[in-house]
DNA sequence: GCGACAG
DNA sequence: ATCTTGTCGC
């Protein structure tokens, strides 16, 4: 079994290195990119997918997935050791180099500040936005139905990121900083991703190719 | 001690 | 996360 404690430690080394400041009001990427982590043979692989999207557009322009074996059992607020090596070896494969990252996990939204896309965003050095389908830890106020609507999503006393109402009677999208982004910009670019669906393109389609959606791949192939 | 608890 | 079809509601 694993030795949490020590990962504790590592956790809090790695958090004093995220960085919750950066780009600018006139930051314009070329490419940015989505993360997301699924598993097979039993819960005994981790099967990460990246995928790369032009800007403005967000049409995909590589697709990348790698397979690693699992190390740890799941156990909340330790994830990102689980999941950071499978996304590490699909980022190796990449191509393109984004200039912003969306990651489907919490970023600073973690008890200790350290939630999956601060760790890799820490262990890459680039720009890196958690998109979480739920609530790890923090309060926030009640959402409005509205889509748009938002809330502060708070942990003791501090901000950690926001709960966005991303899609019309959807649960909402819990935002943070991964890395590198304010909890403003982490925000305004989860929005400016937004294409209809309750997840923004880049973890979306992330989504899509780690969990093989049927026909999704068929897709991809053609044209 | 009890409840909460990303993927 | 994953095992899984149809079904109720907006």
């Amino acid at each position: 079994m694993a030795d949490f404690a020590l990962l504790k430690a590592e956790q809090q080394l790695l958090a004093a290195q995220v960085v919750r400041e950066g780009l600018s009001p006139d930051f314009v990427p070329r490419f940015i990119a989505g993360g997301d982590t699924g598993f097979e043979e039993n819960g005994t692989v981790a099967r990460a997918a990246i995928v790369i999207l032009h800007w403005p557009s967000l049409e995909m322009a590589e697709h990348r997935v790698a397979r690693v074996p699992v190390t740890l059992p799941y156990v909340p607020g330790y994830l990102s050791f689980r999941e950071c090596p499978a996304l590490l070896a699909a980022w190796q494969q990449l191509t393109h180099r984004p200039e912003l990252m969306f990651i489907d996990g919490h970023g600073v939204a973690h008890p200790r500040g350290l939630g999956l896309a601060s760790h890799f965003g820490v262990t890459v050095d680039i720009p890196v936005i958690g998109v979480a389908k739920r609530r790890l830890c923090g309060d926030y106020q009640a959402l409005s139905a509205t889509p748009g609507d938002c809330q502060p999503l708070m942990y003791q006393q501090r901000q950690t990121g926001w709960v966005l109402r991303s899609k019309a009677r959807c649960n909402p999208l819990f935002i943070s900083a991964g890395h590198r982004v304010s909890d403003d910009m982490a925000l305004y670019w989860t929005r400016q991703c937004l294409r209809g669906y309750r997840l923004p393109e880049p973890t979306r389609l992330a989504d899509a190719v780690a969990s093989q959606r049927k026909g999704f791949l068929r897709y991809l192939n053609r044209q």
